[in-house]
DNA sequence: GAGTTTGAAACT
DNA sequence: CAGTTTCAAACTC
């Protein structure tokens, strides 16, 4: 039998007094004396601090029809800084009746999975309260032997009635508003801080993120403090931890690692800061960020993983294939990414949202996917998973093969041509005609001279789309239709990689000529041309492919 | 969803 | 006030 219900001398507790939670700004930091008058509806009047506890009671007659106002955690207060304090429907944000025992969640737990309990719930309303002034409730409780009528009940706690709880024989509620009155009033007579918050000031504002928590002085601090043993402060047993604070002098907790500068508790808050961002971006995806021909995007596995979508040779595989033959150390060339480091600095680096190449964000990896620690959802490609990243490793190596080769096709072709100048010279030698030997110069090699002159430029410095073009590589561009094509071209590493190495070669070839450039181009772009329609080709079908699956 | 762990609240 | 029990949320499997 409960202490309370032989003990309680109601009567001597009809020297009814009453909280003010209305009281206006400046006013007592916390419960105020006021005789009865009239207040707002929906104010909750209890007890002030300052009665003797055998002179406490409650006017809850006046409640009947009314809720029993909760209150909101004060990070929750915070986290609408912008917006017109949580309490406003109180007039003051200063004197609060409840206690956040257990109701205070973690800043990041409103983006992590609900608890079971909550997550068969509608509970927009319950967190309302931040917007439109109305005190709503917040949590669902589960009480089986406390009848709601002790601070184990997190509704009871909180200041608010059961609704919709799961709770079982709850006296929480309009119906038993006797019980729960003399509740109280024996709940103040044991603490009269009980319906107090414990925390003693604002917490972190929950917008600042994790990364940045760990590394952020934490205002709060517990009015009791904690007295955790084996969670170490770091799981929300812990009310501290839950309430975003980190642990005080007033706590008396063991092994504590709740504190400022503690490597445990900032590995916590980047895992789930890490979390939080995975599901963000999930949830973006799901709710449309992402294209409606393009898959959902996926959370991003920690390891590498090839798709095994088109495991036997695509047309890239086989394209790429005939590179395999001329690969003999063209890794060091200028073409050749070191997709390896790219890839590592990718999955570090959170902000590296800009892919390496065009071709790149294609690439099924880590780049189509989420980047742990980052807010940024990317787009994913229908190419994802048919471009992988050795195709594109593959790409680059083919085109510095094919550079190699058109150098030395055109070198042949100028041997000829150099051949048959010689001959000519030693048939013209005899007429002594200066001018035909100028002439034959001139035929042979009209842009050696002008690019053994000064005015070459920098590989570096070379402006691609300054550049005198050869006829198929008009004719190419042409074909693409698109000015950004090239600039997108100059724009990444891996095609400007080979207009440098071009570039290079230009002018580090004494003797090289328009000709060989012109070849180089068009055997690069020519291949290059036929590489991407494979891509859109293949990019078509699984998006064809995507939206009878959608359909179905 | 059931069972376990945890720490605040309640009680002695 | 310290130790124990009760309780329900948090957590694990």
């Amino acid at each position: 039998m409960e202490k309370s219900e032989t003990t309680l001398d109601l009567a001597a507790r009809r020297f009814v007094r009453h909280l003010d939670f209305t009281a206006v700004r400046g006013g007592p930091a916390y419960l105020t004396l006021s005789p009865p008058m009239p207040r707002p509806q929906n104010i909750l009047q209890l007890p002030t601090q300052s009665c003797s506890p055998a002179q406490l009671t409650l006017d809850f007659q006046s409640l009947s029809q009314r809720r029993w106002i909760p209150s909101q955690p004060r990070w929750q207060q915070q986290r609408t800084s912008q917006s017109p304090p949580v309490m406003s429907y109180l007039q003051s944000p200063r004197p609060q009746l409840v206690s956040p025992v257990r109701r205070l969640q973690h800043p990041s737990q409103k983006l992590l999975v609900k608890r079971k309990h909550e997550s068969s719930r509608s509970q927009p309303q319950h967190n309302a309260g931040l917007k439109d002034n109305t005190p709503k409730k917040q949590k669902h409780c589960n009480c089986k032997n406390s009848r709601c009528l002790k601070l184990y009940c997190e509704c009871f706690a909180a200041g608010i009635y059961c609704d919709g709880c799961n709770c079982l024989n709850c006296h929480n509620n309009v119906d038993n508003e006797a019980a729960r009155q003399e509740a109280v009033g024996i709940t103040l007579e044991r603490n009269l801080n009980a319906f107090r918050p414990k925390i003693a000031s604002s917490p972190l504002k929950p917008e600042v993120s994790m990364e940045e928590v760990s590394e952020t002085q934490v205002t709060g601090k517990h009015n009791k403090g904690c007295h955790c043993k084996k969670s170490g402060c770091l799981k929300k047993y812990c009310e501290c931890f839950q309430a975003n604070i980190l642990c005080s002098e007033n706590c008396k907790c063991m092994d504590c690692k709740n504190f400022e500068g503690s490597d445990e508790r900032r590995a916590v808050f980047q895992e789930e800061y890490r979390l939080v961002q995975i599901r963000q971006a999930t949830n973006a995806a799901i709710s449309g960020a992402v294209g409606p021909s393009s898959s959902v995007t996926h959370i991003t596995p920690k390891k590498r993983k090839i798709p095994e979508i088109f495991s036997g040779k695509s047309f890239i595989d086989q394209t790429f294939d005939m590179t395999a033959q001329y690969q003999q150390g063209h890794h060091s060339n200028s073409a050749c990414l070191d997709l390896k480091a790219c890839e590592t600095n990718k999955e570090f680096d959170p902000t590296a949202s800009s892919p390496l190449s065009p071709l790149a964000s294609f690439v099924s990896d880590t780049a189509n996917t989420i980047i742990p620690g980052s807010s940024i959802s990317t787009y994913r490609s229908v190419l994802a998973d048919v471009l992988q990243t050795q195709n594109v490793k593959n790409l680059c190596s083919l085109l510095v093969v094919l550079s190699g080769e058109a150098t030395k096709k055109n070198a042949e072709m100028r041997g000829k041509e150099v051949r048959k100048i010689e001959t000519r010279k030693s048939e013209a030698s005899t007429a002594s005609s200066a001018q035909s030997l100028q002439d034959s110069r001139e035929v042979v090699t009209p842009d050696c001279e002008n690019h053994a002159n000064k005015d070459v430029p920098d590989a570096v410095d070379i402006d691609i789309r300054k550049m005198p073009l050869s006829p198929e590589t008009l004719e190419l561009m042409c074909d693409e239709q698109d000015v950004m094509f090239f600039d997108n071209v100059s724009a990444n590493g891996v095609a400007i990689g080979n207009t440098e190495h071009n570039m290079n070669q230009k002018s580090s070839n004494s003797d090289g000529c328009t000709d060989t450039y012109a070849e180089q181009e068009r055997l690069i772009l020519t291949k290059f041309r036929d590489v991407l329609g494979g891509l859109i080709t293949l990019g078509n079908i699984k998006d064809s492919r995507s939206r009878k699956w959608e359909q179905k």
